[in-house]
DNA sequence: CGCAGCCTTGACAAATGTCAACAAACGTGG
DNA sequence: CCACGTTTGTTGACATTTGTCAAGGCTGCG
């Protein structure tokens, strides 16, 4: 691990503000290495060695049942992924795979657990990294259950356009392929749903993004704090 | 608070290997309250003040938006329940109702908080906690988004015979009303799914559900541990 | 008894998925 | 740089799933 890629893990909120001794000791154990894209890093059911640390690149978070498949999440850098299957010392619950070459830090489950049990502020960081992520999931699971489908792309665009400074014109940095399986649907109805947002103005074309009627977009969608927001 | 519910809580395993002290400091600003059914605990959005947990009766914990409600998840006792916004010291994202006459403590949420500061076990014992319930959205989330209706009902009946016993005749404890909420459903279609299942080896009458070939139904429902055994 | 709430059913509407075709974008190797 | 094949995105026609509305039966309770 090169000294620029280790003071990045160290800034991390979950390792900020552990002991040194500590941090090292996590770090003996743990190793970089680069991937190409579309590989599979870990497969649901396996059991957690590692717990993985995106330093470049994206991973994508997805799960199987019965021949279907659906993308959970994207997990970009700098930030962990699958903290708590390591911290339970059980089986992962999804599967992840580079979406494009990517840096990935492993540092072994055994080697957290144990230091967690040493240090206050790392087990105080785990905690609030494990709240956020829980909430986090629960915000996705309302999406799901409370909005149709063109309901969450325009509140998933408005999000977009937060993340990229609340211009009216943006990217949304990822595939359609993957918006639509993240967003649970499949692309042929994306792509309905976003011409359907023409009517409530949001052009799309391709991966470029253009608000024409900033009012009118966030009349239909009505993003909710409680839903919508990263922070809370 | 009785000496009988004081115990009972200690031996939550959120509270079993905490200092005596802290314990004692974390009751000394709760209490314990008796509600009548159907009352209003926390509404979603609010700010969190207080560590709930439910000492008997049962609480649903629910949410809206845009005018729609659904049904997150059921708490029985005896266990705690907004763990994560009170460790976050973040807004209630979902709201909760008492079901039945329920007797709930309260645990002042700074209380929480400080303790946590001041106890690694309890630390310990809130990530194990929020691990867990992280995990179960999870499920939750990759159930909703890999199965169909009659499929979700299927595995729902699997999941609740199995906390039953495993016999083939046993009791969904659970109103369709609320069961077609949490399943995602309208209470038409989870009529018409039980129906179908019938095709399929379950027979259910009122709560009452029997599984007339359990190899016919296990092999529509294909259960998945990844998706349905609570203990991982 | 009579009301209220829940469950079921039918008819229908709306949302979503499937399949097939094709166009556009992309990457690779010549 | 081009040609080719692969992948992705779009569109239309259609099937399936799911939701909506209305009606009626059943149950529990005052």
């Amino acid at each position: 691990m090169s000294d620029s890629e280790f003071s990045e893990v160290r800034r991390l909120d979950l390792f900020a503000g552990m002991d040194d001794a500590h941090f090292r000791a996590l770090m003996r154990g743990a190793y970089v290495q680069s991937f190409p894209p579309q590989i599979e890093l870990i497969a649901e059911g396996e059991h957690s060695d590692f717990l993985h640390v995106v330093m470049a690149g994206a991973v994508d978070l997805f799960t199987s049942w019965n021949g279907r498949d659906t993308s959970m999440a994207t997990v970009r850098p700098i930030s962990t992924f699958i903290l708590a299957a390591t911290v339970r010392d059980a089986p992962y619950l999804m599967s992840a795979r580079t979406m494009e070459k990517s840096r990935i830090a492993l540092i072994p489950s055994a080697d957290v657990r144990a230091v967690f049990d040493a240090d206050g502020n790392f087990a105080r960081a785990i905690v609030a990294e494990l709240a956020t992520c829980y909430r986090s999931v629960v915000k996705s699971q309302k999406e799901l259950k409370l909005r149709n489908s063109r309901e969450r792309v325009a509140n998933f665009l408005l999000r977009q356009q937060r993340r990229a400074g609340g211009k009216p014109v943006f990217d949304m940095d990822l595939e359609k392929r993957r918006l639509a399986s993240v967003l649970g649907m499949t692309p042929e109805n994306l792509s309905r749903a976003i011409k359907g947002l023409r009517g409530h103005g949001v052009v799309v074309d391709g991966t470029r993004v253009t608000v024409t009627d900033q009012n009118a977009i966030e009349c239909f969608a009505k993003p909710n704090p409680l839903i919508d927001d990263l922070a809370t």
